[in-house]
DNA sequence: GATGAATGAGCTTTCATTCAT
DNA sequence: CATGAATGAAAGCTCATTCAT
């Protein structure tokens, strides 16, 4: 083989597209994308066959990393209450340090050019997640509603309590206890 | 910009900006919207001087006809509650029949083209509302919390509401019920 | 109507495109089409949707100019001999005075990139034609091939004629003369 | 250009490129020539300096073959016409049986991309016909005309005769005779 | 004011060619 | 020598905006 794919060339254009989506949204350019990464126009193409694809890519690496981010010191132990502020906690985390990324996986979501299919992919990454909420929901913790309603939950007030964040990093201590405060009520009864 | 002559015009356009936009984000064009509403591509310009001033206008309009929909039947005298279920299920009723307005305010707001300008002046129309929260939350009734910070997990536990009734029409009576009730204990104490 | 669809700039268009593919064959830009008919880059595509229908329509439009060079003067009357000498002499005429014009059909021709419906269409200018030759066949005249065979073989022998006078313009007359008696035995039994 | 090393390489290279000229003409890639022959893109450049190169050495690799396929069975004896008929049904039968190469070569030769140096070297293969001719001339047998003009009115003719037979492979053996027949007597006077 | 042809900057993508491996 | 990733100059085409009609 000659010249190998490179995963840091893939890497830095994924970074790249994080940072120039974050700006720009679905119009950002496939030449700045390149441009930013270090790498001539037409390498880009060689990597992820056309934006679509480069988009449907980034999300997906996006959430994964998301999920990564949540792993970290998980209480697999602890009671429920303690594993989903862990979640929570992390996800905020995750945000506060990624902001490029955070603004980057929202603007895609509400694009209309995020496939179905790559939705769903990004759903298995929070399969662990996903199976503990459900135990969490037949003992009784949490409400008795679907899934997906109250990740959708967690995920919104978590972006609100980022954003707030963002907007007074002086009270970041302080909206991360009501935004889980808000949350953790939202989803019990 | 001349004073426009004709108010249908101007309201065909938004209305097809509207479709358009819903189904295309950002990536609409002038062109397909001046089509479906009917007129040249070169009338959208006498009635908008440019795309992103269509974009600011189609968001302020929206948000306008959103918050004049949750006006009818609202119980001034009622408790805080009812005041805030009222809202929360006109919002409710008016995502669900308006889908594309309500998706293309949030392509919109996640598209890194709405100025902030516009987002403040979306605001002034939910001014009413903002007050009564305000005593609510002085009133003890409601979490002390910043207003833009309750409001945001209202609205977004609503659009999470409105898209899982999307889903499964069926559930609906049962989706704005655990919805208001999450909405409700998330800003409640 | 705003400014109606030119057909000055359409025929302008094709002119230009037929010097640009006589030189570059169908590797002729459409820039350069559109910059020689002196318009935008952009207007080329208001006149022809893409790159492959230009060529279409450039075909069909020289195959037309040919058959049209064809009709003045002929001899309805004469014996098919004059009758067919008369085309013979005619498309000659033609492709002398029209270089590029008969270059751009032959590039056309042999690229891979005409549509057999546009081969098609380009036939039915010939309709007349055709029908005289089958006349002849049935006469006798000729001999009993397919008409296409027959047709094809006057054609490339006119062409080849022409393509001789063109490296010597000084035996134009005798070329024209043993051409069109090589046709004629040709097609003659 | 170093000595290339393997033969097979770029005898591949030319039966690949055959196809693909022949499916695209002058649009072929160098990277679909490359796979198509079962070596890496680069590989093609070491056997062939540019694609330039590449489409003269094509032209003049078929027009070998198809000088190479009339040789066999030529009845060095025998009279002109017989002669001549022998490298006519030659033509026809290797044209017949190598219908990518005939194509290539004919969407290469209108292409506008063969050099006038790449015509006349591949003239070369066929001086011995020609001086056949010559003497056919001579000797009142053949009209007087250039040799050109009279090789390529077998030429042409015997293209369409091929043409014809691929079209209706039932009436090859017809087609065969009438072919012939015409370009006789199109020579003969 | 309404129209839609005209414009040309800009975008995505291709592809001949180079060159590190 | 073989490989195929890297390159970047085009190429075809789109589209916001202008302006002649």
């Amino acid at each position: 083989m000659a010249r190998p794919l490179s995963p840091e060339k893939r890497e830095a254009l994924l970074q790249s597209a994080t940072q120039v989506v974050a700006e720009h949204g679905v119009l950002a350019t496939t030449a700045s994308i390149a441009k930013r990464a270090g790498v001539a126009e037409g390498t880009l193409f060689t990597y992820f066959e056309n934006k679509e694809v480069l988009f449907q890519a980034l999300y997906l690496h996006l959430k994964q990393a998301l999920a990564d981010a949540m792993m970290p010191g998980y209480p697999h132990q602890a009671d429920f209450r303690l594993r989903i502020e862990h979640l929570f906690q992390s996800y905020i985390g995750w945000g506060l340090s990624n902001p490029s990324g955070r603004l980057a996986v929202s603007r895609l979501a509400a694009s209309g050019r995020l496939l179905d299919e790559t939705r769903a992919q990004a759903m298995a990454s929070f399969q662990d997640v996903a199976h503990m909420m459900e135990r969490a929901v037949q003992s009784g913790v949490l409400v008795n509603a679907p899934m997906a309603f109250l990740y959708a939950i967690i995920e919104r007030i978590a972006d609100i309590t980022i954003e707030s964040i963002e907007k007074e990093p002086a009270n970041a201590e302080r909206y991360r206890q009501i935004g889980f405060h808000a949350a953790w009520r939202a989803i019990t009864s």
